[in-house]
DNA sequence: TCATTTACCAAACAATGTTCGGATTGTAGC
DNA sequence: GCTACAATCCGAACATTGTTTGGTAAATGA
């Protein structure tokens, strides 16, 4: 990890660390005690600062906020990557859903406050669809992309006039953050064999894009 | 609407008139400024009483979040009522679905409210999924459980052994709520062509249960 | 060695939800 | 109508929040 440090001064070193020490520990506030407890002075103290020394670091709470936000992003994407790739493409493309899922579940509010935010950053006027974060390197959602993209070459998905490839993805992605969303807000005390539900879901829209 | 408010006293019957003023107020400021603007002075303010005034109606400001997201499921399940229940079924399903996502784009914040509640009263141990709120005549939820079980008496949907009436209304739900959830949140920004996206995806998820 | 930038903090500020004590008002019983 | 009691309602305060300010100490570069 200090490999990735670069070529940067002892100074800039120091920063970027205590930078990371306040996302870490915004993290860790999140998930022990939820995202109603995280104040900055909640995060001061826990590394050992004044509440006014984070502004060295970080102009606002809604900027760390923000940055915990790009890291939880590329967690999830991680988490997605850990399914074999050479999964046959359908039950490949059923394992990242599920995969995306069971991250929402085990870090409710983390993924609650990835997904809240409304203050995204404008997409500048002229802008084509790359452009924007869904496409990032770092989303999880050009996984499901290639995902489908591999599917369809095996014949598995027929991509026809009303549903072409970033469409099918886009399904898939609603789906699955629909039942993260519900489990872990609406549904949470819902006494129900989900892991059955979950799959039959995931089928049947699976079944929907067949040829 | 006077008529509903039944065989009261005066004084219960104000009592109620000026709870619901102080809904009203909080659902038009959400509405007007956003989530993160409501706070108990500017309902005070709205409704010429103080502060602490409001404390006589309602106990906490959780509480009157409570009251105003259990008037919004209920005015969710009257905009999807007003879609014509002669329908053919698939369309009818169709059309339910699209009214829950405009309903969703139309109040983004109050939508945002409704569905991010994570602390929900807890179900006692014993009870079974009936006794959830989901299940509630407010919810919105058993209009889709009827659609598909109307569907399904028409030979539309085939209800298989890997897929229950049940959890094919959950699936439905599932798409639904994760496309208005993506649009109001993370894909805000995303130039693309939703009318076209979204359709794409309910037709997949029909033709995925159809027989 | 000295001047300047960086890192850091104590104290204060404004806004928040909530509580407390008392004042005012309405109501019920006589 | 009068009185006692309960219901409304509010000013003032409290604790907690995010953030700013002014200043001190340390690190850096000349």
């Amino acid at each position: 990890m200090q490999a990735l440090e670069d070529d940067l001064s002892p100074r800039a070193r120091r920063y970027a660390r205590t930078q990371q020490a306040i996302l870490d520990a915004a993290r860790a506030i999140i998930h022990e005690q939820g995202a109603d407890k995280l104040s900055m002075r909640a995060i001061a103290d826990r590394i050992d600062y004044s509440p006014a020394g984070l502004y060295e670091y970080f102009g606002s709470k809604e900027e760390i906020i923000a940055a915990v936000c790009r890291q939880g992003h590329r967690l999830l994407r991680q988490t997605m990557l850990t399914v074999p790739p050479d999964l046959p493409p359908v039950e490949y493309l059923t394992e990242i859903g599920l995969a995306y899922i069971r991250f929402a579940l085990s870090n409710p509010d983390y993924f609650l406050l990835m997904f809240t935010q409304t203050s995204a950053p404008a997409l500048e006027p002229g802008a084509g669809f790359v452009e924007h974060e869904m496409m990032d390197a770092d989303s999880s959602f050009p996984l499901l992309l290639q995902g489908v993209q591999r599917a369809r070459e095996a014949g598995l998905i027929q991509p026809r006039a009303e549903l072409s490839v970033m469409e099918a993805a886009y399904s898939l992605w609603a789906i699955v953050h629909g039942i993260a969303m519900l489990r872990i807000t609406y549904l949470r005390e819902m006494p129900m064999d989900f892991a059955r539900a979950d799959r039959a879901a995931l089928e049947a829209i699976a079944r929907g894009m067949a040829p």
